[in-house]
DNA sequence: GTCTATAGCCAGATAGAC
DNA sequence: GTCTATCTGGCTATAGAC
């Protein structure tokens, strides 16, 4: 498997992942895609028929990455304690390698709310049910302080998430270099965790 | 002052904002601009010069909107609790209003990162230096657990900004509908400053 | 200040040779 | 499968009449 092995097909999908993430649907060019991959833009079209359909093999490729991880958190058997640590740790990491992927999805689902109703109905879609009984049950059995199982869940999400959909804009705040910055996101592996059980464990 | 009275700058301007935090500065179109203002697309380019001009015209002015809320929290003599109490009901009750306007900034400066050195550059632009004094000093006389201002920072922008961010991805999961979304966001008002204070202070 | 008409460019998509 | 050349439409911006 050397580098000549890769398909176009692959190439196309990689370059196109990098602009589209980028640019976003509306400010990515066939052209700069086409550079990107090395090839020739009209074999865009030969394999991908329109920029429209790119865009949506990249953005299911994405959204796919994703979901998992915070299906773990819905859907499994752990203590809550555990898939605090554990989504906050993962999903940092994973995030500091794709720092745009965040920023993409929520962007592309607020322009496009149809692609929601689609990725809800798609059967891979996590249920918040299971989650839901198990925060009523700790909070009922006096585990942890009352919280509403979406609340926690919105919490959990978004010290994990906005960091890195607000880069740029916190950086300017505290006045950090990028490599700085992610030394501030490192930190937040146990931190986000900590601060979250800190505020729902009882004394 | 009827409706008549208001000038076809103004109406651009109102229209331009709707338009650009819809559909972002590469997807808006200056047509669309101008039959969201019902005037001529011409009179766009005679008030504004170009697209580039008008864009930036929203922008500062929608930043503008929201620097300042910031500031409150970052260089007041207040104390931590209610500045969190604070911003906390005061972000949220503006945001309601203007559920478009975080993606919109954090969109565009993920896209433009000149932006922000032109905002940090700026004399308005608020500094951490006496948000960092105050919770050292805090931290010091053991008047709430050890952590770092500009994690802290971090956590209160994530918590009362994401959810507006991540809107739909979170109605997704949650599976709720617009206006049963808004109670939630209501309810956290209270709820995310609680659970930041409850994370923060001394037992 | 406001309109119509159009210049000029650029991007997505396709035709057709190899 | 991959290339060059080109069509077609849409968009920003401007010229110029009123």
């Amino acid at each position: 498997m050397t580098a000549k092995n890769i398909t176009a097909e692959e190439k196309i999908l990689t370059a196109a992942k990098r602009v589209f993430e980028n640019k976003g649907m509306a400010g990515a060019r066939m052209q700069e895609i086409a550079d990107e991959a090395k090839i020739n833009k009209s074999l865009l079209h030969y394999y991908y028929r329109s920029k429209q359909k790119l865009f949506e093999a990249v953005f299911k490729t994405a959204f796919n990455k994703l979901a998992p991880q915070i299906n773990t958190v819905l859907n499994s058997d752990l203590s809550i304690c555990y898939k605090i640590k554990n989504f906050s740790d993962n999903y940092t990491t994973f995030m500091i390698r794709h720092p745009y992927l965040p920023n993409f999805i929520l962007q592309e689902l607020n322009r496009n709310p149809d692609f929601v109703k689609e990725l809800i109905s798609s059967k891979t879609f996590p249920s918040m049910k299971n989650f839901q009984n198990q925060i009523r049950d700790a909070v009922k059995e006096n585990k942890i302080r009352p919280i509403k199982a979406e609340q926690l869940f919105i919490n959990i999400l978004a010290l994990n998430i906005f960091p890195f959909v607000a880069a740029p804009l916190i950086k300017g705040f505290i006045n950090t270099t990028d490599i700085e910055y992610i030394k501030v996101l490192e930190e937040r592996k146990a931190g986000v965790a900590n601060f979250i059980i800190q505020s729902i464990k009882i004394n």
